[in-house]
DNA sequence: AGGATTTATCTTGATGTCGAGATACTCTAA
DNA sequence: TTAGAGTATCTCGACATCAAGATAAATCCT
């Protein structure tokens, strides 16, 4: 059965026969299952009155464990964004009373962005349902086949984790 | 050996033990690889000049062979972009000479966008070294893990591929 | 202690994208 | 042949992001 990557591998092959693509097998259907993955999570997110961007912020918090603060640089490091935008996510977050910003008792120059009742809920809500996605999508998958390619997955991503510290 | 999903993932189950996030261990790492692909990619490009969404239409473009014409279209449903931002990116190309918009001699409401020679000798060198780039990020994986990989990842894309029509 | 450097966060301006709507042309069928 | 529906592209306003710079406080070093 044949998936959009073939199309397009088997049209790169027509018009470059001297390149070797086979490594687009792989990558370009990472790439593509990534985005068709975030549209997917929007989507169950949107159930829960989140967007994406916002599950990211609440997620990190409450990973952390109580009492679910971070400083925004924590955070920014969490969701690989900019401080910039993470100055505004927080903004937005706390206009919507999922988020308080509170002074950092140990360092007055530093804040610590701590989860509200209401955003604990949201986001052990959108977690749960998220997962649910998450586990029909695999559905079609042994669980000997998924262990395997987290395993090769883990060994790719390794090298872009590394050098990033 | 561990990486940055196996720490996410540990904090999930320390923080909610009722959650199966097994899911997590290949979808996870599917989006971040992806994010990390992206960045690789920005950079494999600007050696030759070019951003990638620059890459993304001219490959489009390329890929659909001589003589390098396509509608806007057909170029938003290639690259999953809406049609504002087609025209934004067309415009910029042409700006830069890497595309030409002809009148559609069989539509008079169509356009259709065609590579120049500069435009065909860009995307040609930018998709040569991304392949380079990428069998070497692939270089600690068998083949025979590849194709297994691509395999499971086809699998996964497919209810996506089938969904859009 | 005190000046220089580093760290933490926020501000600002530019950019690319999306989505809704506008415009122009084509196709269908009465 | 013409009204209505459909299609192709572009325009415009809103928005999230980034990168660079500003501000303020902590830390380091002599």
């Amino acid at each position: 059965m044949e998936d959009e990557v073939d199309r397009l591998l088997e049209a790169w092959r027509r018009e470059r026969p001297d390149l070797d693509v086979a490594p687009m097998e792989v990558l370009s259907r990472v790439s593509r299952l990534a985005r068709h993955l975030d549209r997917a999570r929007s989507q169950a997110f949107s159930t829960h009155g989140l967007e994406s961007w916002e599950f990211d912020v609440l997620a990190a918090l409450r990973r952390a464990g109580a009492p679910y603060q971070l400083s925004p640089g924590k955070l920014l490091k969490e969701t690989l964004v900019t401080s910039g935008t993470m100055t505004n996510r927080v903004d937005r977050l706390t206009a919507r009373g999922l988020v308080e910003r509170l002074p950092d008792p140990a360092d007055r120059r530093g804040v610590l962005v701590q989860l509200t009742d209401a955003g604990r809920d949201a986001v052990d809500a959108a977690m749960a349902d998220l997962l649910t996605h998450e586990r029909q999508l695999l559905g079609s998958i042994s669980d000997r086949d998924q262990a395997k390619i987290a395993r090769v997955l883990r060994e790719l991503v390794r090298p872009f984790d590394l050098e990033k510290h």
